[in-house]
DNA sequence: ACTTTCATGCTACTCAGTTGCAAGTAGCGT
DNA sequence: ACGCTACTTGCAACTGAGTAGCATGAAAGT
């Protein structure tokens, strides 16, 4: 038995195929191994955490992966959240017909100052009820909490 | 009459110069000048915003913008907002004392998608209620809502 | 298999924000 | 008023995320 560490997102390629192929837009193996990785974590994923899980067995090159990444935003496949050290992370979208129902999306997300992870809440913070001044329209909500997650407490 | 339009800061100084004062830390020129700037704004400003408009008169070296505006955040003076361009803007905060009532910060804010400009709705949402998992705690809450403002319709 | 169209990889770039250090200055004690 | 000391400023050089241009490569349709 060797298994020098199986990367996790292995075990993600085929769904990640079907949801590339879901999109009726072409196939290809950055796609399949980004969407992979962020299948595979948990957590909001910076392109680094990609490129990095990436590194080894199917290792694609660093402006690839953000291209990917905004790709798979633009087909609604996933969504990006604005980190506190100004930096995008990704993670991909649960029921993403729920968005619908409020013609906005919506997010909810936090991250931890000590680890510095970025959980979601989307489960746990079902909508937040904005009531916007007079003319003001909004497409998009996103709420970041920080402080200490379970780990760090 | 000249004027060749007086920057608005200027009549902004005094208040900027008593709020520094006011901390009991060291009053300089730079920040005196760059939170005369913040006063002066409605809206979230960015380093270079604030560098922008103090480069006439009261001219600021671009790393002390920096500096300042991380003083002023660590001073609970301000606040940084994480933009969508990966740009932080910063805003005086209204009524510090209300933070105090629920044990974190809690802001709220509009970046309009068409301008670019980003609105403070601190006094138009109260608070978010969040109900984190089991262990987390926070320690300031966010929300940001995207969209298009009153303008821009 | 051939073609067209789009994606990839590479290099080189931009730009926000940071670090290190020498020079300057606010505030204090005398 | 004068000097001390510790904190600030300004400058220059750096880091690191994200982007642009362009030649090559490879899906998908015929």
């Amino acid at each position: 038995m060797r298994l020098p560490m199986k990367p996790a997102y292995i075990s993600h390629l085929s769904a990640a195929e079907a949801a590339i192929r879901a999109t009726g837009e072409r196939l290809t193996r950055p796609r399949v191994a980004v969407m992979a990785c962020l299948l595979a974590s948990e957590r909001a994923t910076s392109h680094l955490d990609v490129a990095g899980m990436l590194s080894d067995h199917h290792a694609v090159d660093r402006v690839t992966v953000y291209r990917v990444l905004e790709w798979l935003v633009n087909q609604d496949i996933a969504h990006r959240i604005a980190g506190n050290d100004r930096v995008w992370r990704f993670m991909v979208n649960l029921k993403q017909s729920s968005a619908k129902s409020s013609a906005h999306h919506h997010h909810a997300h936090f991250t931890c100052e000590a680890c510095g992870q970025t959980f979601c809440l989307d489960k746990t913070i079902p909508k937040v009820d904005v009531k916007l001044p007079k003319g003001f329209r909004p497409s998009e909500i996103d709420l970041l909490v920080r402080g200490r997650c379970a780990g760090c407490a």
